[in-house]
Order: structure tokens, then sequence, then C-alpha cells
DNA sequence: TGTCGGCATGTTGTCAACAATGTGTTGACC
DNA sequence: GGTCAACACATTGTTGACAACATGCCGACA
């Protein structure tokens, strides 16, 4: 019955404006709006985004710090970052890693439950690669990876594996849009779900590491 | 000859004062001006820092980012972090992965002069040790592993270590501090050494690793 | 006496103006 | 014709003021 405290503007959430901006930035870099090398104007930006200065700068500072951004020292602008070949090449060992330290992890702690929702996602991958629907695929590939942090439960290497992700994704390639590459990876996610149910975390270690080390290659092959 | 341009105040460095901030800030945390769960509030520290809150907040959000500080959310301000025993665990989970691969990297790509580097440092700890002096071998301890890290030239891996050591500084522990401790330490580091001397790559990462797990139950038995 | 609603205060979020610096251009001098 | 220096502009860095929100207190009511 109350007449809705105040309700004085339109506003649909009343949060802070630095994180949404974030958000908006991330994605527009993301899916290519901003590509790698362009130059961020804070007033033109601020601009676009129905904002100011203020809240805009907090939201590159933080794409800085998540390594979408670099700053060419003071007064000198940002701009998207551009990933170097060595870069990126760092960047898939150190999701390498990562990647063998969850499986090792899900070998020791999975639940039947959790197993089986993983054999689901590879079924459903399968599915995707005969159907050819790649985007699908890519999608629900990042799906499974996100779902085995989820099980594994360590928090700290799973947020070291996001940020990792996240900035890969600066080059957006779709190196497994090749229905070879899409089995490859497949048979290689069905392997370290094998391990992981035999309960066999050196095993599933290595299939974890050699699993990225995989997207890795296919990354080389295709250039 | 030149009259150096200006120098209109005795500013001494012109930089951007952020980064002056955040270091200074960084700092007051890890030597425990700031202790964990102090609340930081931001026109009293800008006030102490000499500064405005814009400078300030900026710092603030960077060590946010580094994992020293937690916002409770909006206009719910910052305080310093408190490591959750859990979250600690973590982090040496996390450090013990980095560690081992750098120690295998090393096992490839170290050079002779490296070798001889780290050597060197280990015959240093050792003196510290006899000579019963842990705040040298502490920082000596720090030194050492951050040439390896430099001899390894990794750099995406390496920026990790050093982001979960300066989390895990966050507790001040000295859990090497006693001589039983150190000396254990130290023959680790002596064995990690040797086996990348060896060039035996899968020997030197699991030794990497164990060091790391042996500081953690060091850690665990400090309680 | 316990609980709930309204209010006052303090703190963070946002904004727009001011200051300082880097960059590109233009002109003179060699 | 080329190079260097001074200047003007554009952009970032900084500041203080204003607005919005969360917390805690106080009083009224059940």
């Amino acid at each position: 019955m109350l007449p809705a405290p105040v309700e004085h503007a339109p506003d649909r959430l009343a949060r802070a404006l630095a994180p949404q901006i974030t958000a908006r930035l991330e994605a527009m870099i993301l899916d290519g709006t901003l590509p790698p090398g362009e130059r961020l104007h804070e007033q033109a930006l601020a601009d676009r985004l129905g904002t100011s200065r203020g809240p805009l700068r907090e939201a590159l500072r933080a794409l800085e710090r998540e390594g979408l951004v670099v700053s060419g020292g003071a007064h000198r602008g940002m701009a998207v970052r551009r990933l170097e070949a060595q870069e990126e090449a760092e960047l898939y060992d150190a999701r390498a890693l990562l990647q063998g330290f969850t499986c090792a992890l899900l070998a020791e702690r999975i639940t039947d439950a959790g197993l089986a929702a993983l054999d689901a996602r590879v079924a459903e991958m399968d599915a995707a690669i005969e159907a050819g629907t790649a985007d699908a695929y890519y999608r629900q590939n990042l799906d499974f990876h996100e779902a085995m942090l989820d099980l594994a439960g360590h928090a700290r290497t799973a947020g070291l594996y996001r940020s990792l992700v996240k900035e890969s994704l600066l080059t957006r390639r779709r190196t497994l849009a090749s229905t070879a590459n899409m089995r490859d990876s497949n048979a290689e996610h069905r392997a370290m779900v094998d391990a992981i149910r035999a309960r066999d975390a050196d095993t599933a270690r290595r299939l974890g590491e050699a699993h990225v080390k995989g997207g890795k290659r296919r990354w080389l092959g295709g250039l």
C-alpha cells in the first residue's frame, strides 16, 4: 500500500555506474566494437555511454587491471590491448597449468552428480559438432570449462582461470571452428572426464594440461 | 647547460598521484600500519596522504583488484582484507602450482650463470640461518624466488605469482622464523636447484610444488 | 517492553570546472 | 632543404562541491 518510497527518477536499478560502465566496455571490447589498438578517449566514451568522466575513468582502470586495456603512461591515454603472439602463447601456458590443477582436483572431489553433468555437456557438444553449429559449440565449450571450475570448488584458481580466459578473448579467434578441431577438442574433453571418473588425479592433470596445449597447437596451426 | 625546463614546484618526480598513493597504501597495509579489517575512510585517508579523494579512490580500487582491500558494495565503504584460513590455503595451492611450473621451465632454460646465481643465494641463506638472522633470511627468501621468476622469463606466470605472494603477505606470519623451519626450507631450495641443474623438469616441478606445500605445512603447524 | 517506522547524520557516488602535461604544428635558423 | 625550438591545442590528471544512499538513533505504537 505504501506508494513505493519515492521513485523520483525512472532509474531501473539505482546501482553504481562504474561497474555498469565496466561491463559495457568489456562487452564492447570482447565483441569487437572496440577493436585492439583502438584509442579510448575519455570524454568521447563518457558521452557515448551517457555518463561523466569520473565513473568512466574507474571503469577504464578496472579494465586495465583485467588486461583488456593498456595505458601508455601519464597523459598519454589508454587503448584496447593488442595481444602479442608471445603473450598469447604465455596465456595458453598459464591456462594449461590451471586446467590441469582443476582436473586433478575434480578427480579427488567430484560427485556422481557432477560427473553426470560433465558427461551431459560432452554429449551436448558432440551433438553440436554433428549439427555443424560451431557457434553453439563455442559457447558450450566455455560452459563446460565453467562447470568444471564450479565443481572443483577452488575459488582462487577459478578466478585466475576466468581472468586468463577473458584476456585470451581479446583476439576472438575461432580456432575450433573447423569440424576436425572440434572433434579433437571434444575427444580431449571426454578423456579428461574419464580420467576424473577413474579418480586418477595424475592422468586427469596431464590430460587437462594437454587439452589447453592442444588448443595452443590448434592456434599455432591456424597461425 | 639548459636550465632544467621549469621546475616551478619542488615535485621531485612529477608523476601521477594515483600510483604513488597506491604504493603508499600498499606499504601501509603490508607493514601493518593498516591492519586487516581496518575501515578505509576516503576523506580521512586523502587528508592523511595529502591528496584529494579522486586519486585516492583510484588507488583503493587498484588495491581492491590486487586483493588487499575489499568493498562491501555501493555506499558501504572499503576495508583492509581479512584473509580467511580457507583463502590462505587456496593461495598456497595456487602458488605451489606456479612455483612448480617455474622450476620446470628453469630446468629447460636456465643458463650456467643463472644456476650460479641461484647457488649463491642458497649459500647466502645458509649463512643467514647460521647467523640466526631470521629477518635477513626472510628477505633473501623473497629475493631467491624473485630471481627464479626473472630467470624463467615467463612474464604471465611471474605476474600471477607475484600477485599471489603480495596477497599472502596480508597475514604477515613469519612461519620461517624458527631455525628448524628455515633449515627445512633452504634444504628444499637446494633440492630444487639441483633438479634444475640436472635438467630434470619433472622432478624440478615436483620439488617446486612440494616447497610451497612445505610452506603450507609449516603454516598449518604454526596454526 | 519490544518492535517498527521515520529521521538525522555521515559516507560514498557523481559531476563539472580547473590545472598540468604530452603532442603536433609552424616558423625560423642553419 | 632539413632540423630544432617555441607555441597552441587536445587530452588527461586533479580538485572541490553536490547528490544519493546506508546506517544508527529516537520516538511512537502495539
